[in-house]
DNA sequence: ACTTGAATTATGTCTAGACATATTAGCCAA
DNA sequence: TTGGCTAATATGTCTAGACATAATTCAAGT
């Protein structure tokens, strides 16, 4: 009856009620498992799961004390597009725009710690949802990181290929809204300036740089997450 | 020398060097401990944070298998805006524009499930950095979650109050761009139309719905999270 | 062929005890 | 007062063993 959760769900309880407002110490694992009549470590799981949430800060010899401004975090499952797109019960579907080798431009370089004029393989897909323009894709990829023969773009898109043949290991990703560009106009059928919500994201492997993308979304598109 | 971190580090080696590709099953927790010489528990607690990290799949009696597509996750730390502005080196300073009882819009009810035509305190905040437009911020606020009497939200703003007043529970975030509303262009001196990022947030608390905010980000403004 | 139930098995969790490690508090000496 | 050593202490992690739980397999029985 009483397992690690519960304990966790008492402890989180008695926060929010500010029994033990934020800054307090909290009773020590020894206590609180002769409290709860458990072993300490499943105490110490509970305590644990609170931390990792931001919830407690829990320092060796200090104790465990209430976080002051508890951070709120929330969390973004970074869609792959095709199952984005299917999720939403729309057909999917892309087209590659355009496929070549250039040298990257010097801020794009810069952001993935490429030297500067490194050719770079330049990729512009438009996916589709329900045959209408879903986003734009525009992505410079690492040529290190592709294999001999390259994959074909055209079959399978290189968001997805990217995401089950290379190890993608950590990365950033940064939202803005843009005025589209005469080329996000015209690719997708817009007026030019219409406001879009753009994402650029940059990512680096177990063996450097990968790939810099920006995706334009088509007016109206939401980025949800929940916290 | 092998402590669970570390054993979590050989798997995910093992994994990204597809000696254990997608979908395929690993070997069982005893036949891990017995490998790395270490107790059963020990591997659990490995594979328990691998886990949660997205990496692999366990299921009880069907074993622990690779994710076939890794599911990316960004965290993102919802900054106080006071400190959000700070953070970039400039001063802070906000405007309380409005501020009056008024019955919620009917999707901004809905949206917090609350009825229609409830009384919410609605609170225009214009934020400012370096006493530049940074953010201007719209809520709406339940009523029920402030304190007899109400705070004064001239001198504190809402967003800082409702951190450390209210145990805020559960919520949900999306971002969109928007094209600015002429009352958003007048009020940070914009034109009309410019492409504005906008973040919309409800908020659940213990009692009940809190507030429902929509941030109007000044252009330029950037939203970053890591993975 | 289909359903039902039992045995099997891998993960999930718990216990009691132990040692490791970081950090603080207190003491003593320069 | 300051610096540094030492002891105390709370959390961090580990072990060996146990039982719980979910899911699969397989053998009956209809």
């Amino acid at each position: 009856m009483t397992g690690w959760e519960e304990i966790r769900a008492e402890v989180l309880r008695r926060i929010r009620a500010r029994d033990w407002p934020p800054g307090a110490l909290i009773p020590g694992e020894e206590a609180l498992a002769e409290e709860f009549g458990v072993a300490r470590a499943t105490v110490n799981r509970a305590l644990t799961a609170l931390a990792e949430a931001g919830v407690i800060e829990r320092r060796k010899r200090a104790g465990t004390r209430v976080a002051e401004l508890p951070v709120r975090r929330a969390r973004l499952e970074i869609p792959v597009i095709r199952l984005d797109v299917l999720g939403r019960g729309l057909a999917y579907g892309f087209k590659l725009l355009a496929d070549r080798v250039e040298p990257a431009p010097v801020p794009i370089a810069a952001r993935l710690g490429l030297p500067e004029g490194q050719p770079m393989r330049y990729l512009e897909t438009l996916h589709l949802a329900g045959g209408r323009p879903f986003v734009l894709e525009t992505r410079w990829l690492n040529p290190a990181v592709l294999p001999d023969p390259p994959p074909d773009f055209a079959a399978v898109s290189a968001n997805e290929w990217l995401v089950t043949h290379v190890s993608l290991v950590s990365g950033d990703i940064a939202f803005t809204a843009e005025p589209a560009t005469p080329r996000e106009a015209e690719v997708m059928g817009l007026a030019p300036g219409t406001a879009l919500l753009i994402a650029e994201r940059t990512t680096q492997g177990v063996a450097g740089p990968v790939t810099f993308v920006r995706l334009a979304h088509a007016p109206g598109h939401r980025v949800a997450m929940t916290f």
